[in-house]
DNA sequence: ATATAGATGTGATACTATAACATCGTCAAG
DNA sequence: CTTGACGATGTTATAGTATCACATCTATAT
């Protein structure tokens, strides 16, 4: 682990998100795993998809729609709710960003590339959201659907509480 | 378990909700025991309460805030938002509804009073929203979150996917 | 050079949810 | 009986989230 940056909000409070830690290599590493991603995948990352992506990953916080559109506007980018609504979907789709529906908000994928399919820790004291890996929260739940003859296609697994740090604070 | 009631949607497709089942029967018990735990409390189930839920629980489906309100506006009672949010509120905080977050829509709890934290089975085909026994999935929740230090609070957990029903019909 | 497909810009609109305040009814204390 | 307090409801207004439809642009391949 690298040093901690102190100007990472996501930093203070910890799996990757809640922990201390150099959230500069931390962003360009996972800007740099998603170009790659893009490009083997034979999309683009065309400016305004990357600079919403650059946006999520300033934090391990989620965002509004609104809020990153805000930002796109001031930059010279197109200020209607399409433009950030189409980059997040191609995103979301990408697996480099994930919808957290609790917030009505997006956060940037922690872990691109790697197959996951992850459950959401929101801190409710410093608003980060972490990863955490749910191959066994995912593996119970395709149980307990297939107990009634259901198949699981996508689910959404998201809890809400509060991280090592905060606790101790608090 | 009782007769089929075809002029229940959610019976086409059983948990309870994907299951044909005497729906009459589903509804009026679930409304009986909303009726006593709500008295226990020492609350009232007052007439938009009531109307609210008897709505949710007419099928399995979940319905969207305005789709209630308008029922309720039709019938007499307040036609704005708050009418139909308060009283959403109100049978969430009491267990008797659901909020669906995927689908930003509500349904009747099918296990009023009983301790439960349930997944939700949503299937894309019929719209039937299930509770699934999720015991199993928070406790793998509350571990994978206990590996990074977050205590968990609350969760939401929703599968996206196909009931039995429908599956055999596609 | 030009046709095509994908990406972006823009205006309009739909859908979801809450804030703030007035009114009303019920019930208990006096 | 009346009055006060509280909780529920009604209503207006507004905030917040998301999508549709259509025009325009850009890059690429032909």
């Amino acid at each position: 682990m690298g040093q901690m940056d102190l100007s990472c909000p996501g930093c203070d409070a910890p799996d990757l998100a809640f922990a201390p830690h150099d959230h500069a290599l931390c962003q360009t590493d996972a800007m740099a795993r998603a170009e790659v991603l893009v490009a083997a995948r034979g999309l683009k990352m065309t400016p305004v998809r990357r600079r919403v992506l650059e946006i999520l990953l300033e934090s391990h916080r989620a965002m509004g729609a609104y809020d990153i559109l805000a930002r796109l506007g001031a930059e010279g980018f197109g200020s209607q709710p399409p433009v950030v609504y189409r980059a997040l979907d191609f995103l979301e789709d990408q697996g480099l960003a994930h919808r957290i529906r609790r917030l009505n908000a997006f956060c940037a994928c922690m872990h691109p590339g790697e197959a996951h399919a992850p459950a959401f820790l929101i801190c409710r004291s410093c608003d980060a959201v972490a990863e955490a890996a749910a191959g066994s929260v995912r593996g119970a739940l395709e149980t307990a659907a297939g107990l009634v003859g259901f198949t699981v296609e996508g689910s959404n697994i998201e809890a809400l509480g509060q991280c090592a740090d905060c606790r101790g604070q608090a």
